[in-house]
DNA sequence: TGAAATAACGCAATCGATTGCAACTATCCG
DNA sequence: CGGATAGTTGCAATCGATTGCGTTATTTCA
């Protein structure tokens, strides 16, 4: 019968046919309605399964007004395109992607830089989808919050700012800095920047947590240590260039992200730096390269995939009609030291060094 | 009219109803169909703009037997699920959702190691898609052939391997790989190692182009040489430890990703070697973190971006019911020097010195 | 035993678009 | 001026599922 996963489709009435039974009977049936008999039930399920009769999704989601969509948006900044092939966004992307697809739902994907937020009101983005997950606030967050008014179906990966209309999923962000800075200034460094753009709110927050351990060392904060890094690494590489020749004194920087510290280190290596020794450096967000570069880089890890999780959980209770709040995801500092590359004291995982396949 | 954006609806019927014609003569007008007048489209289109009527997809696309959806299915290789968060591949789906975005098609994310591909034949990516992307052939050759036997609707980014049944869009490997190694053998290097898995095709084919290089050099092969690389870096760190532990004696290294390469150049400058000075390397894609890297990376660059385009293109050619021939994409050897990090030589893209922000 | 209550299922409308075919209206020609 | 022709538009079926309500079969209880 299923020989040609072509033929085999049959529909609902074919099914039905097939039971003897009519087509809401069998639509009730395999919906579990308890008004039908169990026997005609399992009778129907097993006709189903064993004839391969899979539902036809978008007929169900016509007739029952949703789309099992849930669209994702990544919020680039306008200028810097490149910043979306940071690794964060796509294991960010992979447990969402995981998350929907468990729950039957669909994803589309709209990264394209977005001007105004709220031209996506009449977007498929918008139109086309039962629930929204933003991932970041990017620099329009009067916007944002002007499009999720009135919605009752919007997440977002980011920082609860006050007066927002929509849910925010985030990491602890002032923990995450505040640990970053705290690490340096027990291996006895004072002079600590931070690099990163703090009129984003989340960086506002690592800012907020590296103020927060500068004072608890009583570390007076430096205006100039605060640097404002564009999130396109070219630029990054000017700023970072200005203000060493500018004869800034820093030892130590706080970086808000590991593409940015990884940028950094070999910047200030090509400027005859050593790194640690002469400017130690903390990312964040732990992307796998980070492990990996020379020196291995100290950072912040935040548990992406399962914030993945997380963020679908929240968009499908909000359309549901549930009550969702707010959830902060815990971060942890994972400290490298050159010695050991590849070496992650927060974890077990050691090295393979097993049997090194080789062939010729 | 359009005040509350979630009323305006307005299906095609009230369309019609305010045009004072039938719903047929409404569908008809929106998609130019030339048999009904000038006058009457003119007014419905006009109409449609005026009241921000916007068709409702699942409908049309449930009348019209079709999904609208294209999959994309990463064939990541079952052990290393590290893979994926290669920049690369987020850089292709961007390609990919940008072209789908623009032909009015929604993706259908898949990307969970898939140990058999056959599986998928009653999954979604299937069943509920118009078309089929995939990324990389993996492992499976096989039952990705036979999957894709009698479909006509697959698109593989890859290798043409003989005997396929689907379209394939593929960079230029061999000639990737044998421009890499040329630069090598121009900059007097002659130990040169291959890092990669042949047993990827698309491995195999820049190995082919590697081993063309040191044949027009006159340089002959060494088997221990070439070094199966598994791409998880854990691994491919103890690999490349117990091959500088035995002693096997190399200054320079074609490597088959540039996540491989950046893992090499950490590695053998914790082992003590100097980059490129006792060990040249060579990566492949150029992901951003390339240019800076120390030293900067020298890479095969792959045009992405228009890769996802061409996927797209085909695949929609593909259902379209058109003729189909397969497509490789040039690539380019990017020459970089530790002179210059985040210089390009086969670009003129300056790295921006320009003001830069500082707040305080 | 007969009527009421309950259980199980079927009828038919519905979601919003597309499309073959019929119907209607001008226009044109002999 | 009648009828053919071409140009426009409408009718109604259709895609595959869900669901309110009516109908039939079965059980219950006075």
């Amino acid at each position: 019968m299923s020989q040609n996963p072509h033929k085999k489709v049959a529909s609902l009435q074919d099914l039905a046919d097939l039971a003897g039974v009519s087509r809401a009977t069998a639509s009730r049936a395999l919906n579990d309605n308890p008004v039908i008999s169990a026997r005609t039930r399992k009778k129907l399920k097993g006709l189903a399964e064993k004839h391969g009769y899979s539902i036809n999704r978008r007929a169900r989601d016509f007739r029952l007004r949703r789309t099992s969509v849930i669209s994702v948006v990544f919020m680039l900044d306008i200028k810097s395109k490149q910043h979306m092939s940071d690794p964060f966004f796509l294991d960010m992307l992979g447990g969402i992607a995981d998350s929907l697809a468990e729950r039957d739902y669909d994803l589309l994907l709209a990264h394209a830089p977005i001007t105004n937020v709220l031209e996506l009101r009449d977007s498929r983005v918008m139109q086309q989808s039962d629930g929204v997950i933003f991932i970041g606030q990017g620099e329009q967050l009067q916007q944002l919050n002007e499009l999720a008014k009135g919605e009752n179906r919007i997440v977002v990966w980011g920082f609860p700012v006050p007066g927002r209309n929509y849910v925010v999923v985030g990491g602890d962000n002032v923990g995450g800095g505040y640990e970053a800075t705290r690490h340096l200034l027990e291996l006895g460094r004072r002079r600590i920047a931070f690099f990163g753009k703090t009129n984003n709110p989340e960086n506002a927050a690592r800012f907020e947590g590296y103020l927060k351990a500068l004072h608890e060392y009583g570390v007076d904060a430096d205006p100039d240590l605060k640097v404002d890094m564009p999130f396109e690494m070219d630029r990054a590489r000017g700023v970072i260039i200005d203000v060493v020749e500018s004869k800034v004194n820093l030892d130590a920087v706080v970086c808000v992200s590991d593409v940015m510290a990884l940028a950094s280190i070999s910047t200030f290596q090509e400027l005859g730096m050593r790194v640690p020794e002469d400017v130690a450096i903390v990312g964040y967000d732990d992307i796998s390269l980070a492990a990996y570069s020379s020196p291995p880089l100290t950072t912040v890890r935040q548990n992406i995939r399962r914030a993945g999780g997380v963020l679908v959980d929240s968009v499908l209770r909000l359309i549901n009609g549930e009550q969702v709040s707010d959830t902060i995801l815990a971060s942890e500092l994972v400290v490298r030291k050159s010695s050991g590359a590849g070496q992650v004291s927060a974890t077990a995982s050691a090295p393979n060094r097993g049997v090194a396949a080789r062939e010729g």
